[in-house]
DNA sequence: AACTTAAATACAATCGATTGTATTTTGATT
DNA sequence: AATCAAAATACAATCGATTGTATTTAAGTT
């Protein structure tokens, strides 16, 4: 109808009353009277008026926009923290800008310098496995916008961390495994670059320790964790011929392997019992069921965020990590007795 | 370090040139000598300078921002289509604002008025379940920016739908089941006051009638299709005693209801044969195996993001619609014979 | 050397809202 | 009716970048 959307000065003119008038009347301010607040708020609406944010944002140097930074979106765990970081930003009157790394820091550090450029209040973000220097955070914390890592901590100035003790998780996994009868463990680890990764790896190796099992290097992988690295590694493993348990890092990997398993004649969990990580919806269904750490995810994203607002709008220093609780849930996978 | 980010006038004062040659040099206009230009790029760097977008954005009236808006972002079909869409807009230079309606129109009026005020360049959206009037979208287009309805389409004004051709996906699966020896199919239908599923239903119904069997309306169920619909629904089947084959108009009450009816007994497919819609990775691995309707969804994304941004970018009337094909993967879940 | 033209740069207005300060209006008080 | 404080409103600068127009500088031509 109009060109170009009305503004308060369209409603300005209309009603021959100051702009700065209209502005304060729109923000109910108390400044202005009832009356005429009743005026301009008529108007406002008659010409379709609907707030330029950019304006707004401009003058008042924030944007009510939270820049949230995921390893992959599609990821059943991370789309569900996107839903918990939406759910409370959209609650608190924030925006959610949403980017994915794809595990490249390459593109982690365009998507920070675009974010930067469009002046987010925050960040949330899980870092990518690349990511080992965070040098690139640095413009961020620059001008004085909070960062929350979650799941994937990191050791950033005073920046929050919003994960699970991974460390004891895998420890709890691990033990498992071990008192339902099996030797030999197999670990598929992610990039022990990431601080995640390495906890969950020691968490292992402290479980064999504590029940007086020999660590084998060769038993310890390292990749991405992708359902194509599951096969595989369940390939090599089966060459072993020894191993009687595996504890993988996540489901993505421990599912892949449990169906080559499955299909190549191996039992689980009498010849090989499986844990997972992450209670992965698939885990509960594929037979056998599969035992898993469920994490808290939608909790984590609704932590984080909150965490990160308080922080945004109390600038009084950074609040405290938190680690969440996880559990090991039971299922099929491993019950051998 | 310098107290709330460098601007270009720093860099027009530090170097004696006027802001607006900074400005055309750091856009490399060609109105700057190659001299100042590596001047200016020098010194921005030096002080660490990071373009204010939202003074940009204000200016040249563009944000190379799209609002996108999907009913929940944790379900694997929405999640997925969001990677085709981020993926797409971050290779032609765009930000995404994600959004999710939780399938409540109250949601999706504020969440619009939220992306009209920030100004989005335009509009991916899968419209809620409640969505019957499309008013409200109003305001998006009265300042031209242009719509695309991805996955549930729209009627509203010459705005582009992306989707499938529900109606022959459903001809097919229905017409799978009858093939199979099904006599008695029941429908798991969602909302009716939605296009989308207004076709699945009329693709059920041409099917039967093609092939002489009577359509039922008691075996035509209406709801959410939530996993407690699903599981609800199986019930009542059950009590029924003469249905031997369903369709349903999603993956996740196909599992819900193939989970209860084998719970308590049932054989399938041999009592009753199953076909699903979507693809969920869950239908994959559950035993049996589900017989769904797959659907391009990472390449919806990117066809709705591309021709969006087509749209946005010459301003020359609405782009026209898309149907991808979809297929039938037939699976363990409907194997009668 | 004077002159023309093109290239490079400076000036100044603008986008739309916000906000500190100044001015006007209102109403109460004596 | 005069006075004064408080309430309501107007004025004007500002946020940071962009862009049309004006001015200066450089280079080429005769």
């Amino acid at each position: 109808m109009l060109k170009g959307k009305t503004t308060i000065h369209d409603i300005s003119k209309a009603l021959g009353i100051d702009s700065s008038t209209v502005s304060r009347a729109l923000n109910n301010s108390p400044r202005v009277s009832n009356t005429t607040k009743a005026k301009i708020i008529a108007k406002a609406e008659e010409l379709g008026y609907q707030r330029n944010s950019l304006a707004s944002n401009l003058r008042t140097n924030k944007t009510h926009t939270i820049g949230v930074v995921v390893p992959r979106i599609s990821r059943n765990f991370f789309s569900t923290v996107i839903s918990g970081i939406e759910e409370t930003a959209y609650e608190k009157g924030y925006n959610v800008l949403i980017c994915q790394s794809l595990e490249s820091l390459e593109r982690e550090k365009k998507i920070i310098n675009t974010l930067v450029s469009n002046r987010v209040d925050g960040l949330l973000i899980s870092i990518s496995m690349q990511t080992t220097s965070f040098q690139h955070f640095k413009p961020f914390s620059d001008y004085g916008a909070p960062i929350v890592f979650y799941d994937r901590p990191c050791n950033f100035e005073h920046c929050t961390n919003v994960t699970i003790d991974d460390f004891e998780a895998s420890f709890k996994a691990t033990e498992h495994l071990i008192l339902n009868g099996c030797k030999h463990i197999a670990h598929f680890g992610g990039p022990q670059a990431i601080t995640l990764y390495q906890n969950r790896k020691k968490g292992y190796i402290a479980a064999l320790k504590k029940h007086g099992l020999v660590f084998e290097d060769a038993l310890c992988f390292e990749n991405q964790l992708s359902a194509k690295d599951g096969a595989a590694m369940a390939k090599t493993i089966l060459k072993m011929d020894k191993v009687d348990g595996i504890y993988s890092a996540n489901d993505t990997a421990a599912i892949s392997a449990l169906r080559y398993l499955k299909n190549n004649g191996v039992a689980v969990p009498e010849d090989i019992a499986i844990v997972g990580f992450n209670n992965d919806p698939i885990s509960a269904v594929i037979e056998p069921a599969l035992t898993t750490i469920n994490q808290p995810d939608f909790e984590m994203g609704k932590q984080a965020t909150t965490r990160l607002i308080a922080h945004i709008e109390n600038k009084n220093g950074p609040t405290n990590s938190v680690i969440l609780s996880s559990e090991l849930l039971v299922r099929d996978s491993t019950k051998r007795f």
